[in-house]
DNA sequence: CATGAATGAGCTTTCATTCAT
DNA sequence: AATGAATGAAAGCTCATTCAT
């Protein structure tokens, strides 16, 4: 058996994902984590702290698994669609993450919490960042505004994702994929 | 002096996007909108019909507004050129209504209203998959799934503006809608 | 066609039997008076003084109805059933006035309204209480307490009216008259 | 120290006889019970159930009480004598209950709970309907429609009862319980 | 470590009342 | 005399948070 804190942020994305910040209540994390309501504060100082936690660590295992993804040695162009698929993947897997991610920034969580969560998205702008800049230093991307581009790239996935979660399966992930890597790799103009 | 039910929407959007639906207070649209509490119940039956009403005739707006762009008969290239700058230039100056279309989709915010946004959305993603699907007909778009790489831009265009929003003026408009073109016209890859 | 006092009092009485005082809106009786809400306040200072107004002049009408009544002169013991058979048909007639008189007696309306619907609910009970006096004069009725007697003869036939309204029909308006006279002349004891 | 359902129960007796269902404020029952606000909704759905469970646990008490006078073993019509002077024992010392019982039936409380009252008012004139049938088997009541007498005779009470309160101890409960007695015994008429 | 009964600030919403027309 | 758009006080209810056990 795991223990609380673990099976609390569990709980917690589970629900947060499901029902947003302010509609999720810490009742319902607790009675899905298996805990009493008090267990929940003796590891998290509140609800919004809860809340970044569960976004931040979420984040954070999705970044390591595409690190771990871009230490494999083939040539780049195969690599861009390899990432972008497995970008798409994890996105999807943990969609009850980047539901949050997109959809709680502004409402109204606090500042403290608000800060957290803002330093996790940018961390995470500023890895894809780090991918297309390591791409360019080689080549194979133009140079551009790399924050920015990484920025367009989450949203663009977001949504696309977006699309997935309410089409209820009529968008597969393989399409979510082609579409981004059509869009990123060449553009919508015909040649 | 404008009528109440104007002053009320135009408070609303300015106080929604800037807390989010749940941490918003009538109270506080009415204070902006210079009515009392109650006479915002006199325009709308509740909060979250209020809030779905504000983004609905804002998007309403910004449509009407591209679609009168549209008319204008350029060669296409520019066209598309001019397209992306004028959206970003509208989005911007709606931002605060983007902002809550991006951020408040799964807030809790009672299923009626809820449906309301959905097919504000779609109305939205809709139009410019219909504008891709113009294009494509006449040969300057690569043929795809229309909808999907709306859906897409949509994302994209969210991502740039907020990057725009929380870089305080770090980046600019220009160089927003220049992104955007380079990565929908020809991709990331160098060639 | 009535004047407006007139149509406002009709309507009042209405919804308030209906509502009751809290559950009754204003607006409602205007409505359904065919005035605007604020002519209401051209004629009574506020609601409960329109309620007290309502049910007072509900029951000074009954009672000049049964005043009337007593004129005749058939003997008494004919008399008492008549009386009695007069005052349930009159009483159900009037059935939304007799609800309110029992039902709202503490519902908070107010000290000033207050006391006013009390001095009515007074008012009627010592007109009873003077019958069945003028009867114990007469040798017909034994000597009591009358105004408590005539208090439980209000509290009899209300009760009784109000089974027959929440019967819906199954008891008619002579079973009640009857089971009144019954009780009241010889009481429930078998000789 | 009672538990918290219990405290609140009584409070509410008090206040919502004291001030009727609407004016009562859910508040000042926290307050008289000496628990927050909160804890009377751990208890109780909502105001219009806790009136409910008042009113009918209450009403069950007197019922309770009545039913074991019932069982001892006296002649008939001492009983009768003895049985009516409890009722109003009964009824005077839970006399905020009865004023409850009778003045809010029609006040708007909301169906489900509206429900509920009016089922224990029903068993309430079962009950003492049951109680005359009886004695009418036993030869000592009149055939009669038992359960129009059984309201009627509550009407009585009440209205009496009624009487009592509002004199503020001008009227004594024996004079009531003679009275009742009179009047159920051998009616109003003088032989 | 763990609990959940208890709390009360804070929210939306209603509706009697006012007053400019 | 008549209106009804506008008001804001007032109240029920929720839920994050605490703390005695």
């Amino acid at each position: 058996m795991k223990n609380s804190r673990e099976k609390i942020l569990k709980a917690a994305v589970a629900v947060f994902s499901r029902r947003g910040f302010h509609q999720a209540q810490v009742e319902e994390i607790a009675k899905k984590a298996g805990v009493g309501k008090g267990t929940i504060y003796l590891y998290f100082p509140n609800k919004a702290m809860l809340f970044s936690a569960a976004v931040s660590e979420g984040l954070e295992e999705i970044m390591a698994a595409l690190q771990s993804e871009l230490q494999s040695d083939v040539p780049f162009t195969e690599h861009f669609h390899i990432l972008i698929r497995t970008s798409v993947t994890l996105y999807l897997k943990h969609g009850d993450l980047s539901k949050i991610l997109i959809n709680e920034l502004t409402s109204g969580i606090g500042p403290a919490a608000m800060k957290e969560i803002e330093a996790v998205r940018e961390r995470f702008i500023g890895f894809i960042a780090g991918v297309l800049e390591q791409g360019s230093r080689d080549g194979y991307i133009k140079p551009m505004d790399f924050r920015l581009a990484a920025a367009g790239i989450v949203g663009l996935m977001d949504s696309l994702c977006r699309f997935h979660f309410q089409s209820r399966g009529a968008v597969d992930s393989a399409q979510i994929a082609e579409t981004m890597h059509a869009i990123l790799s060449n553009g919508l103009l015909a040649k």
